[in-house]
RNA sequence: GGUCACGUGGCCGAGUGGCUAGGCAAGGGUCUGCAAAACCUUUUACAGCGGUUCGAAUCCGCUCGUGACCUCCA
């Protein structure tokens, strides 16, 4: 079955392009992780989601993707660039910890999160300090070619240089000799040539707790090494994709070209995706800014602005409604009409998953509306996926099948209607496209409150002595792994040890 | 200040030169012991002002408004 032609938006190019994979039908894809010195917020699990559903949609169309996504354990300075501390050195010091106790505690919380959230673990998930020599190596071969220069145990990215010979700025849209002429005051103790260079290698101080030993004294790698050195090393030279958020887009993606382009003469990336921000009120959700809410607060219901609690499927609908390269506000309201519009959803895949193609009658006539909407709305959902991931379009493809489904339910249609092979194309689209390609999956209630009820009716049976129907209950029971027990104060239900 | 986006109906959000996006909410109807759900149906649009065009929400210009990046950020 063909599918059509898949298109991404290249940020490099700034137009929607044909994706030819370089090694069809291997692909490579890379996404820069999390910092891990703090819980991820909604924000970050907006492009995680994203860029799980280009996973999860490549393979669906029969690629064969490596995808791998770093976990950055070095921290990115915090405050000003050279006088900064290290966000997981400064937590570790903070906590009394050893920065690899923080790193694996916020490791550990975001792999529940993108579990929670369904997201497929990449395929290879690197750390930037197990990475060391190879960092130290990218940054010796920019020495060599002329790109970098050391200063006090420090190697900086030689910027001005690099733009003579290549255009530093290019993914970004910006004019790099502009930045250098709005920039001539320099500090007396700024160790850069140019206030735009940046550090692709850092000196320790005596009080930095991380630090390696390097030809360049003891020190630690530079903001943007280590997604150069891992896409490079585990996807190749050059390879297809490379994904992050869009405030990643400058300087860190813009860093990382320059860094393999003075290293390898060849950027390496065919595709640059960028996934837009979440917004509360209208503002970027961030660290820094503070406005951010946790994903434990929306599932657990505690996050003040939030009437109820939200679950992550809801969430994970929520976040697909809209483009990813468009802002999206996030509110009560929104994530309300998103449940509403998610439990219809599974409602409808219940149903479907469980209903059969069945022919009794001979003289049935072919619906051919229903047949031709079916497969108008299929269409819809493909078309939707290859233009640049649009999965609010597939979705609207896929409410118009739920209303399909629900009719064949109320018999209002009856599967004959469509013969075999629609109805099979019902069924299977339907279920694929919202489980395997959107991750969209049914959750397993809460099933407590329907236990007491049960229970309740334990408690009556047992007060009306009508033991016939205590001993049926607690069958019953047991049968889910549920028991009930007789304590001297009344009677409880718990999980069968 | 520089660069770049965006402004769609009650809300959220696609689309982008002529063809019903979708979800949520609201009104009416069908069904139902009553509900709920579901199905059918209706209402409310493209910030403002100009321009291009047979035709613009969609292209161009201006105005107003909002945001992002330029410093760590997904």
């Amino acid at each position: 079955m063909s599918f059509g032609e898949l298109r991404i938006y290249n940020s490099l190019t700034r137009k929607k392009e044909i994706f030819e994979p370089l090694h069809a039908p291997h692909v490579g894809l890379y996404v820069c992780g999390p910092t891990v010195y703090s819980d991820v917020h909604l924000g970050n699990c907006r492009t995680f989601t994203m860029f799980d559903v280009v996973y999860r949609y490549l393979s669906f169309l029969g690629y064969k993707v490596r995808y791998v996504r770093n976990i950055t354990d070095v921290g990115h300075l915090v405050g000003d660039a050279d006088e900064g501390e290290d966000k997981i050195a400064k937590k570790a010091k903070l906590e009394n910890l050893e920065p690899m106790e923080i790193v694996q505690r916020y490791t550990n919380g975001f792999h529940d999160v993108m579990k929670a959230l369904n997201n497929i673990s990449p395929s290879i998930e690197p750390t930037a300090t197990g990475h060391i020599p190879e960092q130290i190596s990218l940054v010796e071969r920019i020495i060599e070619n002329g790109y970098a220069y050391e200063r006090n145990g420090s190697v900086y990215f030689d910027v001005e240089k690099y733009n003579q010979n290549y255009h530093y700025g290019k993914l970004s849209g910006r004019n790099i000799e502009e930045q250098l002429a709005g920039h001539r005051t320099l500090d007396a103790q700024e160790e850069k040539r140019q206030p735009v260079d940046f550090a692709i290698w850092k000196k320790a101080n005596p009080e930095h707790i991380m630090r390696w030993h390097s030809p360049w004294g003891e020190g630690f790698p530079g903001w943007h090494l280590e997604c150069s050195v891992m896409s490079m090393k585990y996807l190749g030279n050059e390879f297809d994709i490379h994904g992050g958020g869009l405030d990643l887009q400058f300087p860190h993606h813009e860093c990382e070209i320059a860094q393999a382009v003075a290293g390898s003469g060849k950027d390496p990336v065919r595709y640059w995706m960028h996934s837009n921000m979440l917004t509360m009120n209208g503002t970027k959700m961030s660290k820094s800014l503070g406005n951010v809410i946790m994903p434990a607060e929306l599932f657990e219901g505690t996050n003040a602005l939030m009437s109820e609690a939200y679950s992550p499927m809801v969430l994970r609908f929520f976040m697909l409604q809209t483009h990813y390269r468009s802002t999206m506000d996030i509110s009560d309201d929104a994530l309300k009409a998103a449940k509403s519009g998610y439990l219809k959803l599974i409602n409808a895949l219940r149903t479907i998953r469980n209903m059969d193609y069945e022919n009794t009658a001979e003289d049935i006539q072919i619906n051919e509306k229903a047949v031709k909407d079916i497969q108008k709305s299929i269409d819809t959902i493909h078309k939707g996926l290859n233009d640049d991931f649009n999965t609010a379009v597939a979705l609207s493809g896929i409410f118009n099948l739920v209303k399909k489904v629900n009719t064949l339910q109320l018999g209002q249609l009856l599967p004959a209607q469509l013969g075999k092979e629609t109805f099979e194309l019902l069924k299977h689209s339907l279920l694929r496209i919202s489980e395997d390609v959107l991750g969209l999956q049914e959750e397993t209630p809460n099933l407590s409150p329907l236990i007491d009820v049960v229970l309740d009716m334990y408690k009556q049976a047992k007060e009306s002595k009508d033991y016939d129907k205590v001993d049926a209950l607690r069958q019953e029971a047991k049968a889910i792994g549920i028991v009930f027990r007789d304590l001297k104060n009344g009677s409880i239900w718990a999980y069968e040890e």
